[in-house]
DNA sequence: GATTGGGATTTCATTTGCTA
DNA sequence: TAGCAAATGAAATCCCAATC
């Protein structure tokens, strides 16, 4: 008789379960390879309605309870039934559901079919109750579940059942032992003879009362199932498969085991279907224009993984929008996110070849990449956003990060050794602190919140919204509210106090400034007047002293031809001022015009034009030459627009230039370039070249 | 603490494109 | 054209959080 059920198996020092598919033609699959029993638990039987439960399948025994009937050799067709009332057509089967199946399980002589034998003989398989556990079905549980209708009578609360071999030899040489289980020496078939099953338990097979409830199809027909139209993997996309009848085309690539199944282990598509779904079906194999992965392209994918570090999908399409991105800007062809995580996951788990050979690179600096993952899992960083599921306090970190991909892809990959990595994200709760005449938060400013275990969750809960909803808390938190929000109006009054006394400094400062920059101007205005009544006065005593010595070279300053003189030395030309200051004063030494005396040159335009008009001169408009020649040789010259002339044409000769030469004799002389001010060279060094005046006519561009 | 549902990941078989 | 690599789909497996 069938048994079909997907178990979930542990082994003892696992702590994760697998499920199987327990069969009646093959459970050996399902035991462990090493020999050891699984504890199993029935996840899920027959789908079925509720209403059409199979019981008769299920079997107990006092101290071993075995499972049903195992026949190797029997019919196949092993396999989950859907009802007859599900949809059956293409596309609607549910993917969960199994067909009855020729080939969805392993056979004997198929390359999944592996034959139970141990050094002690073949083995049986039955199931005996073991005390680890309870049959949990609760899901499936009701007046009709198989399981429970099985078991009845039986405390199945505490059964567990555990796989394990059971060796027919052993079985044979003690009786007792095998009257678990009485196979029939003529065939596999083990009888169903002395296991008790309750008569009221057995289904009635409805109208077909006649059927030979032999095979597994005719009970299920009798029951009111029917086969699944569909197998495993029959909603998979795509076209006939080369090596198929009717092929021109012959297929000698792939992994297909020498000794697979005659069958084909997926359902053979027909023509139909193909011309169906051709159009609607995404194409399969490598897209167009994919070519092999170069290494600039494996370089670009290990620059951003180690940029990024994923631990999840997250960051895995981050990586994939920089890679797309560095694709089109270089000319590669685009990669699938999932084509990018599996060549580096083939990168990472690259296996050393044969012989001595060398790591590529690439896997090196996958392996060195791939520990980075791991430590970055290892350190629990609780920033990254691929934990950050969700929510409002989640979606800033996450923008953020996202803006970090925006400014990063323009940059380029950024290695996460050269990031600042984030800080680690901790939600905190800072209160004001609250008045000791209530003891339970007077000591409460700073508290974190910490997971804890959901029970106590609720419990914490509460506690906290009753706290918060305390009178005495309430009171003491408005008060608080109260004095910092009076603070906080102090606060600002004192800061726009500040911030005023502030404007005013700067005001005054700017004040202060102008004041002193009119000062120096004013200081340079005196300085300047003072210099031009000292020149004045020197040039007026210089003319009462010097009135005879006129020199052919000498120019006259005013029109009363008052000759101007060099002075022999400095010492005599300040002696001599200091005379000329003692024996004239400005009443006994007048000049004819106290205007005549003023320097021309040391005024502005205006003035001197009012100057020229007051004394009735005429402005000079050539321009004089001055020669200086040094004893030593060479000369400097320069030109001087003189403006200050007199009535008959003649140029003034300017005291500051010409009364400054001293007359003692000149002294060797570096050579040098020659000043460019004669009267500057003079007071500087001392010497006395050789001044001369030459009337030239002033150049054209009168420069 | 055990159970369970479901997402994520891995493995396998197959198809398809590229290249020597 | 053979071999390789990428891509794809399905099944198997792992893993974790919610539930009991």
């Amino acid at each position: 008789m069938p048994f079909n059920a997907l178990i979930r198996t542990r082994q003892p020092n696992k702590k994760s379960s697998k499920r199987v598919l327990l069969t009646q033609d093959d459970p050996a699959r399902h035991a462990d390879k090493s020999g050891d029993n699984h504890h199993c638990h029935v996840e899920s039987t027959l789908r079925r309605p509720p209403s059409r439960q199979l019981s008769a399948p299920y079997a107990y025994h006092d101290d071993s309870l075995r499972l049903p009937p195992l026949n190797r050799h029997g019919p196949t067709g092993a396999g989950y039934y859907q009802p007859p009332d599900a949809p059956t057509a293409a596309g609607q089967q549910p993917q969960s559901q199994w067909a009855p199946t020729e080939h969805s399980f392993p056979m004997p002589g198929s390359s999944q079919y592996m034959p139970r034998t141990g050094p002690a003989g073949p083995f049986l398989y039955g199931a005996r109750p073991t005390q680890h556990g309870m049959v949990h079905d609760a899901t499936r549980h009701g007046p009709h579940a198989p399981i429970s209708e099985a078991f009845q009578g039986h405390n199945t609360n505490s059964s567990q059942f555990a796989l394990r071999p059971v060796d027919t030899r052993m079985q044979a040489a003690h009786p007792s032992a095998s009257q678990a289980v009485n196979a029939q020496p003529s065939s596999s078939r083990v009888r169903l003879d002395d296991i008790p099953i309750d008569p009221r338990l057995i289904p009635l097979p409805g109208h077909d009362g006649d059927k030979d409830l032999q095979d597994n199809n005719t009970i299920a027909e009798a029951t009111g199932h029917a086969a699944a139209a569909k197998v495993a993997g029959s909603r998979r996309k795509g076209k006939q498969r080369a090596d198929e009848p009717g092929s021109e085309r012959r297929v000698d690539k792939g992994k297909r085991h020498a000794d697979a199944a005659p069958q084909p282990r997926k359902r053979v598509r027909l023509d139909d279907e193909d011309q169906d779904d051709e159009q609607k079906t995404a194409k399969r194999g490598r897209p167009h224009g994919a070519g092999n992965y170069s290494q600039d392209d494996l370089g670009a994918l290990l620059d951003y993984v180690e940029g990024e570090l994923p631990l999840g999908q997250r960051g895995w399409e981050r990586i994939h929008r920089r890679f797309v991105k560095w694709a089109h800007r270089h000319g590669r062809p685009e990669r699938a996110l999932k084509s990018l995580e599996t060549k580096y996951k083939q990168l990472v788990k690259t296996k050393k070849p044969t012989g001595n050979g060398v790591c590529p690179p690439s896997v090196d600096r996958a392996h060195a990449i791939e520990d980075l993952i791991n430590d970055r899992a290892g350190t629990r960083d609780l920033a990254d956003s691929d934990f950050d599921d969700a929510g409002n306090a989640g979606g800033d970190i996450n923008e953020q990060s996202d803006n970090a991909d925006r400014s990063s892809d323009e940059d380029g990959p950024v290695p996460a050794l050269l990031r600042p990595r984030r800080a680690a994200v901790t939600a905190t709760v800072v209160r004001a602190p609250i008045p000791s005449h209530h003891p339970t938060e007077s000591s409460g400013q700073l508290q974190s919140i910490t997971p804890r275990h959901r029970a106590n969750a609720a419990t914490d809960l509460v506690s906290r919204i009753s706290q918060v909803f305390d009178p005495d808390i309430q009171v003491a938190r408005d008060t608080e509210r109260h004095s910092c929000s009076l603070q906080h109006t102090e606060f600002f009054s004192v800061h726009q106090q500040l911030r005023d006394a502030l404007a005013a400094n700067e005001s005054y400062r700017n004040t202060i400034s102008d004041l002193r920059d009119r000062l120096h101007a004013a200081e340079s205005a005196r300085d300047r007047a003072e210099m031009r009544l000292e020149i004045s006065q020197a040039t007026a005593g210089d003319h009462h002293g010097r009135s005879r010595e006129r020199s052919p070279r000498h120019h006259y300053f005013s029109s009363t031809r008052r000759p101007l003189h060099r002075s022999t030395s400095r010492h005599s030309r300040h002696s001599h001022h200091s005379h000329s200051r003692r024996s004239h004063s400005p009443r006994s030494h007048r000049p004819s015009s106290a205007l005549q005396h003023l320097d021309p040159m040391a005024l502005d335009t205006p003035t001197r034009r009012r100057l020229y008009k007051a004394t009735g001169r005429q402005e000079y408009k050539t321009k004089r030459r001055h020669i200086v020649r040094y004893p030593e040789g060479g000369e400097a010259s320069m030109w001087i627009t003189d403006e200050s002339a007199d009535e008959n044409g003649n140029p003034i000769i300017l005291p500051s230039v010409q009364d400054l030469w001293p007359s003692s004799p000149p002294r060797p002389m570096a050579a040098s370039p020659a000043p460019a001010r004669a009267d500057d060279a003079a007071l500087e060094d001392g010497d006395n070249p050789i001044s001369d005046w030459e009337m030239t006519p002033p150049p054209q561009d009168d420069t």
